[in-house]
DNA sequence: TGATATATCTTGTCATAATAAGTAGTACCC
DNA sequence: GGGTACTACTTATTATGACAAGATATATCA
């Protein structure tokens, strides 16, 4: 019944349409669809993957949120200038936005412990103080250079599963949500920029007194509980946070 | 055919899904469905308004990436915590923000002047290379204490009515939609850390080498033409940014 | 009683299909 | 030659129907 054109593997437990998704992701990003005009028409996708309408209008149509590809009426869909200012107000970790513009990204975990929650981390988590939590430390490398440290904090229970994954080369977002099933809600941003200090020069591999965006950053679940506190470190010559935002209507 | 039920037009131009989402985020606005665990299931919105099911769940995703609601699945949709959090990400500027918060500001002028756009310029107002623009530089205060440099660049023509204005006391934000009529939609935000230089630390009476928030504002009307490009340059121990954002789902 | 099975809610995914509407090229008529 | 109408593309909207899968309460059985 299913043709397995294309290599889209029905029988996953991924549906169709973020196959397709994640094969026209691919496609842009080596370049097979280039920038501006290009990108096969609704039918031909459907006829190239076997699938319904449906399907891959929502495949598009979720590339078209994240700002791969944008859309004219009667025209066609069309490959987004590489641009890079996808990421318009989308809560991702950094993997991840490093990922979906193509780059690779390596974590090395410098401590994984438990400790006791201090008033800021009890009142953030939601936790009482004094109660055990999860703290992570990961440098972030791109290219071989380190990028950021990550101070991850989430709930023992949480942590103590995290402490078998392979944080070096995933996301702990994605493991939240794919493996673990929490549904990742909103998140709430700090921003300021700070002077590295011995440690941090140290592991950034930038002098000290260089500037460093520090982000604070607590997410919550769907349902709007919070589920992981992390402070983000920055070079500050090496990242910049884009993010689009709208003037606030209703 | 169409059964006109609970005041859809169908004959409206308006997409059949647009209708019932503004119905829905207008009960959801005055309080017909709570926080937390109302709105109908999708088959009783289906026979509400006598419309398909597809239909219903466009209405709904498109609620849920606005942040108002949120699924559940096999379990059902669910009207977001409302008030304070809606705020997601708002764009607003410095004044206006410290406003909000019970501060007041001053900002004073140190230059205001027209000049031809550069490569970069031109390209983010979208004008030609070496038209005119107009450029404003202001120092913002907050408590007599100097906080942000503010490098502004705005197309000729509102260049020169913002030269009558007092900009001293009034936000560019507030003129350009009160007394102007411009209709502001997005911002694309791009923050990072850098030091201060000699100007910058005079201007903003810290030490050379102090860390620097350093963003970029490109400000789109809500026709989603650049309007309003600026440099902000916030000093570091003064300033933090916040907002929310969240995570993109569908 | 307690564990299991079932029925029935819910949302999630996918297919098929019809009509509308925007775009652009072509053929036709004047 | 130039304007108009037609046609053949495209995406946009909406409908109907089906089955999958998560959640939950109920009923059943050991």
């Amino acid at each position: 019944m299913k043709p397995d054109k294309d290599s889209v593997i029905s029988m996953s437990p991924v549906p169709l349409y973020t196959q397709i998704k994640e094969i026209l992701r691919e496609r842009i990003l080596n370049g097979t669809y280039q920038a501006h005009e290009q990108m096969p028409s609704e039918s031909d996708l459907i006829k190239a993957f076997g699938v319904s309408r449906i399907t891959v209008r929502q495949a598009l149509g979720d590339l078209q949120k994240e700002g791969l590809v944008f859309k004219i009426h009667g025209k066609g869909t069309y490959v987004s200038k590489p641009k890079a200012f996808q990421s318009l107000a989308k809560l991702q970790g950094f993997g991840e936005a490093m990922a979906s513009m193509g780059y690779e990204t390596l974590s090395r975990v410098i401590s994984h412990k438990e400790l006791l929650a201090d008033k800021v981390i009890a009142l953030k988590l939601d936790v009482a103080e004094g109660e055990v939590v999860a703290e992570i430390r990961r440098v972030r490398y791109l290219n071989r250079s380190p990028i950021s440290l990550d101070v991850t904090y989430v709930p023992k229970s949480v942590g103590e599963r995290l402490a078998k994954e392979d944080l070096a080369h995933r996301d702990i977002f994605l493991i939240l949500e794919n493996d673990y099933g929490y549904s990742l809600g909103q998140a709430e941003l700090q921003i300021e920029a700070v002077l590295a200090d011995d440690i941090l020069a140290r592991l950034l591999q930038v002098e000290e007194g260089a500037p460093i965006l520090r982000i604070e950053r607590l997410t919550f679940t769907a349902d709007n509980r919070p589920l992981d506190y992390e402070y983000l470190y920055y070079r500050g010559d090496a990242f910049q946070y884009r993010l689009r935002i709208e003037r606030g209507h209703l």
